[in-house]
Order: structure tokens, then C-alpha cells, then sequence
RNA sequence: AAGUAACGUCG
């Protein structure tokens, strides 16, 4: 069994999903965590329908889910939105007695949050007879999807703490964006000494965060400072600087820094060139971005990046060619 | 042998 459980993995995770259920399927003895591995393929790989039919299944054949099996089960219901489900599979983890599993409330925080039912979100967490890192930094995330609700995301960050939870890069990755949002300055240089006094001042997460928050002040060379010390740089870390730049209104440096990231190996996405885009200042250079990324990077335009060639447009006094834009944009961009 | 929060654009 254990050998086809890890055989079935093996493919799933080498994104060969189909001989992973081909194994699956041919194997005699299942347990749990086979049925598991099977399942958390499945959605690995967003194929939900089947993922929520083995689900089915291995209860027909009398083999229960266990805390895994709910815990990757919640996660697609949150991705993908699937609201009857993620219900019945929330009534189910409570009959399974796995109500007071904090990794699975975490999970239900999770599932909720990304449904935006703040009300389930808080309901859950209240319930929660443990919380861990986990639970605290979800809930903080759930206040970082509307501004309005910034000063609560941080009151759950100081009750964190009285709990005698520490606060990991993560945490502190949403602390500063909602800080950011806030344009909390004091605040924000206290919860800077408390990341130094944690040593995670240089753990990439956080200096990413960094260079949006220093962006957002005005603070260019701090922002160019920090990224100076993140040890990988992601497409993130390279668009948040970018839109340091446009922020800052200096294409020049922008090109700059995207050449270099070009030279550095990675491959540009659609945020990438978004943020390019709106560093952007004059139609050629707009123009000239829009169609390397389409012809050179092979990456569809969407309505948002139509929408920033638009801007250029506009603001170049060119309005009947940001018209022109705007009715072939049939994505429904405005 | 399976598992929950993870940083960038606009939203």
C-alpha cells in the first residue's frame, strides 16, 4: 500500500496526473492516504470533478476521510468557489469529530476568507480550541482584501501576540501590506523593529514587502536598497520594483531594471509587463512593450493591459486612437 | 507514503 501511495504521488507531483490514476487504479489495496494522495493530485492539478468523485467513492468503499483528506478537499472548495460543497464538507468534518483539529480550522478560515463570508471566517476562528501561526496569519490576510477593514487586521496582529503566538514572514508579509495600505508610519517603524528583532529582516518575503511599503512613501532608494539584499528574486520582487519606478514616474529606470531581469534569466509574465506598461510614458514605448510581450514573449494581452496602453494613449492626447483600443478590447475592460 | 496561511499589477 505504501509503496502505491508513493507511487501514485510520485506521478502526480511529476504532473503526470493521468498515470498517477492509472496506477491508482490498478492498484489492489488503497488506505486512506492513497485515496488522498489520489485526491490532492486531482486538485493539484484543478481537476475538481474528479477530485470531490474519489472523494465519493473511497466512503463508498467504506474507507472515512481523514484531517488530510478534508484539509485538500477545503482547499479546492476555496479555490474554485464551490459553496454547497465546502458546506457539506464543513457538516462533515464536525461529524468526523475533527471540529477541534486546528489545521483543519485553519483550512475552514481559509475556505471562508476566500469566499469573503467574514462572518463564517470569524465564526470559525472564535470556535477554534487552538490556534496556531497558521490561523492568526490567515485571518490578518483576510483583512488585507479590503482596506477598510486594515485597523481590525491589525488589532488581530497585537492579539496574536498577547496569545503568545510568534509572528512568522508571512505574517509580517501581510502586517506591512496593511500597514502600506494604512500609510501607518509609526506604526509601520514599530512593526519594522519587530521584524529586525526577530531576525527575519532579510528573508525575501518580507523584503518584498518592503520595497512596496518604501515605494508607496517615496522612499526609491530604500526600495532599491532592499532589493539589493533579497537573496532570490521572483517576478515579484522584480515587479514590485518596477512599480517603484512608475510610481516614481521614471520609465528610463524601469526599461533599466527590466533589462536587467531579463539578463538575469527569468521570464517576464503579465504582471511584469504590466507594471512595465505603466511606467510607461510615451505611445512608442508603450506600443513597443505591448507587442514584444505579445510577438517576442508569447503572452496574451488582457483587457488590463489594454487598459494601461489606454492610459498612455489618453494621456498622450491621442483620443481616437485610445478609442480605437478600447472597442477592439472585447474583454470588457473600461 | 498524503495535508492547511505565502510576497508583485489591476481588481
Amino acid at each position: 500500500v505504501q509503496i502505491g501511495s508513493a507511487l501514485v504521488d510520485m506521478y502526480a507531483k511529476c504532473g503526470c496526473i493521468i498515470d498517477a490514476r492509472n496506477v491508482f487504479d490498478n492498484l489492489s489495496q488503497r488506505n486512506v492516504i492513497t485515496w488522498s494522495t489520489m485526491i490532492t493530485g486531482c486538485i493539484q492539478h484543478a481537476l475538481y470533478d474528479d477530485a470531490f468523485q474519489l472523494f465519493d467513492s473511497m466512503q463508498e468503499q467504506g474507507i472515512e476521510p481523514n484531517e488530510v483528506t478534508f484539509l485538500s478537499t477545503l482547499k479546492a472548495c476555496a479555490i474554485q468557489g464551490n459553496i454547497e460543497q465546502g458546506w457539506r464538507l464543513h457538516a462533515r468534518v464536525i461529524l468526523s469529530g475533527l471540529g477541534a483539529h486546528t489545521a483543519v480550522g485553519n483550512a475552514l478560515i481559509d475556505m471562508y476568507s476566500a469566499w469573503q463570508s467574514h462572518q463564517d471566517t470569524c465564526a470559525v476562528f472564535q470556535r477554534m480550541q487552538k490556534r496556531d501561526v497558521v490561523s492568526w496569519t490567515s485571518m490578518i490576510g483576510m483583512y488585507t482584501q479590503d482596506d477598510a477593514l486594515g485597523l481590525e487586521g491589525i488589532s488581530y496582529y497585537g492579539k496574536m501576540k498577547e496569545d503568545g503566538i510568534q509572528p512568522n514572514p508571512i505574517t509580517y508579509g501581510y502586517v506591512l501590506k496593511l500597514m502600506s495600505s494604512m500609510a501607518a508610519l509609526e506604526q509601520g517603524r514599530e512593526i519594522h523593529a519587530c521584524i529586525i528583532e526577530g531576525g527575519m529582516e532579510s528573508t525575501d518575503i518580507i523584503c518584498n514587502a518592503l520595497i512596496d511599503v518604501y515605494s508607496r512613501c517615496g522612499r526609491l532608494m530604500d526600495a532599491f536598497l532592499t532589493f539589493e539584499r533579497v537573496h532570490r528574486k521572483t517576478l515579484s520582487t522584480w515587479s514590485a520594483l518596477l512599480m517603484a519606478c512608475a510610481r516614481h514616474g521614471d520609465y528610463l529606470l524601469a526599461l533599466e531594471i527590466f533589462t536587467d531581469m531579463l539578463s538575469s534569466g527569468l521570464k517576464p509574465d503579465d504582471v511584469v509587463f504590466l507594471c512595465l506598461l505603466s511606467a510607461c510614458k510615451s505611445v512608442t514605448e508603450s506600443c513597443r512593450h505591448f507587442k514584444s510581450m505579445r510577438d517576442d514573449h508569447g503572452i496574451i494581452p488582457r483587457p488590463e493591459h489594454h487598459n494601461s496602453m489606454v492610459d498612455v494613449l489618453g494621456h498622450a492626447g491621442c483620443l481616437d486612437e485610445a478609442e480605437d483600443l478600447l472597442e477592439s478590447n472585447h474583454f470588457g475592460g473600461n
